[in-house]
DNA sequence: ATTAGCATTCTTAGGTCGAGAGTGCTAAAG
DNA sequence: CTTTAGCACTCTCGACCTAAGAATGCTAAT
């Protein structure tokens, strides 16, 4: 522990200039360099000392005696907090964000590609997670006789994804469009979660009665026709590839991979750290904690609006040494966009 | 070229034995190495002699002058030519399959699954692919209004795929009604192209008349209710992460996990080489003359058909050195299951 | 027709060496 | 008390070299 404050102005300086270096070159930076690239003409040997302090302090490590310094974990929380400039996004970079999501209607075909174009603009991995779970609200079912023993059950939620499924059964159009209105009359705007629950009970109620309505509830809840289980995620996960330019050896690499293709994780990853209520752009420094191959990965993420509503949420991940400030300032944009078009069209 | 013919009987014998080595072990195999695991007594230098007519013959290749031989992109085609046994899976790989594929109703999840088991199995990429192209024939569709100016329209094809569509127009429901009805009793099972062709030519022959079914037609079909895009095809690319394994560098690494990343070029390359009225397994072998960055990369894939409707395609890419046998029975295994599985559902 | 023997070629792993970069400490200077 | 110059020391990295090993092709013998 330093005696001092840990981070006095000199301090908070240099170490901008570390991370900020850091992040350009990738290499460890030395007291040298920065003596250089500094305004104020501080010596090397000054430089030091402070490096030194902020090495006591747990903002830097030492890959080896005698290599320069790079920033800690903490570090980069720091360098982030500290972070302020909204700047704008530039010319370049709105155009390609425009052109790649003009004129697509379809929810899930514009999450597909807002999570390209995020990975394109930001060259890290682009995310996008639609919440597909039990919390889901109901906008509208349909269930539509396909032949002697097919129905198919199409489920569209308020935040406009389509959810389909073919169940095994065997119910007369009429019926099965009395099921549907009653289910639209209902339960328009519940979650899922409760429908089923409200659902269920009702069935047990009226158990002992006959009633053509309620066989026919009872028959397509039994196939599942309202299940929205958290499997059911939708999740699009671009530009994997960008990761291949990192420096990681192999083995880490094909774990990063692994773990960015089994989308459950993804989910469970975002849901963990991207909190529904919070209003901008989040950055979570450490996923390691979460994912152990995610070692020197950060998060930068936000919820996806539409309105009130929270329908899901985008996000970038790549390295630690990621363009803070640009990647932020995309993921922002791109989740005003997100609520200014999807909102138009309703 | 050589004096003899190409290939005897004991050219046959050592060229199988070094594909068979080579792709065992990925090193370039010396006459050496075959003299020991040959069966028939024949010496090093025996075996340099014939090595050095099938390289005259253009089978075999040398990385530089004193290293082994390595099989030439023919003598793979030559290999899985003369493979002949259709040997089983193995009771794990059955297991494996069985699991994954097990109780899954929906068309698009089959497919996912599909494809994950495939990487799974071979270790490398699952593909597959289902038509949604223009030729794809027309199962049902539906309108729904969902909000003030929203029409939601889902489109069920023959193979039991869905898509769905956000459409911006304000037609009363009893209209869309109409206009789905009219749709399903003139042209279920025609395909999309033809129905679009045929829709286009009586609007503009009733053009003139004043007719409610008519406008509300005109108005879905202008917002492209029943377009079926090339670019709406639905392919699942899983298992990329197999590929960091292999031992190119990272530059062809990046690139080939770039390729398997734009589902457009997939979507192309397995539609120009698999054929649907082909029965079983296809090996293709080169595939970078489609795309460069495929090099020594191959394809092994099969149409996946529902009863006699073919509805896309499964494959696996590999390395040239991946193991042919065993992928192919993996996929001719699925592909059967593929069948078998959403036939009963029908 | 086959094989043993041999000189030759080429890659690869290991080892040595020096340059370069960076540190920490001490002592001098402001 | 803070800053800085000087210096010895540490560690990595690339260059260079060498020796071992693997495979070849040719020639001559079986």
């Amino acid at each position: 522990m330093p005696s001092g404050p840990p981070i006095g102005d000199r301090e908070r300086e240099i170490l901008t200039a570390i991370v900020e270096t850091f992040i350009a070159t990738g290499d460890p930076v030395g007291s040298r360099t920065l003596a250089r690239s500094n305004k104020e003409g501080l010596s090397p040997a000054t430089i030091r000392n402070v490096m030194a302090d902020l090495a006591d302090a747990g903002f830097l490590e030492q890959p080896h005696t005698s290599a320069g310094r790079v920033p800690s974990t903490e570090a980069y929380r720091y360098y982030v907090e500290q972070l302020t400039g909204q700047a704008s996004l530039s010319q370049e970079d709105q155009g390609i964000i425009q052109e790649s999501l003009h004129g697509v209607s379809d929810v899930q075909e514009f999450m597909e590609r807002t999570s390209h174009v995020l990975s394109l603009i930001s060259h890290n991995v682009g995310i996008t997670v639609a919440i597909g779970g039990p919390k889901n609200a109901l906008e509208h079912v349909y269930f539509s006789r396909l032949g002697d023993q097919k129905v198919l059950a199409v489920l569209v939620t308020r935040s406009g994804l389509v959810r389909d499924r073919v169940l095994r059964l065997d119910l007369p159009q009429a019926d099965l469009d009395a099921a549907a209105r009653f289910i639209n009359e209902n339960f328009r705007g519940w979650t899922m979660e409760a429908l089923r629950v409200e659902l269920a009970r009702r069935l047990e109620q009226e158990r002992s009665e006959y009633d053509r309505l309620m066989t026919s509830l009872e028959q397509l809840y039994r196939q599942g026709a309202l299940a929205a289980d958290e499997n059911a995620q939708v999740v699009f996960v671009e530009g994997a590839s960008n990761l291949v330019t990192g420096e990681q050896d192999r083995q880490r690499l094909q774990e990063l991979l692994q773990t960015l293709e089994e989308k459950q994780k993804i989910v469970e990853l975002l849901s963990a750290y991207l909190d529904a209520k919070q209003e901008a752009v989040r950055v979570v420094i450490g996923l390691d904690e979460a994912l152990p191959s995610m070692r020197n990965f950060v998060l930068i993420g936000a919820p996806a609006r539409v309105g009130d509503d929270v329908m899901g949420s985008l996000a970038v991940i790549g390295p630690t040494r990621i363009d803070y400030q640009h990647t932020m300032t995309a993921v922002s944009y791109i989740a005003r966009l997100f609520d200014k078009i999807l909102n138009e069209s309703e």
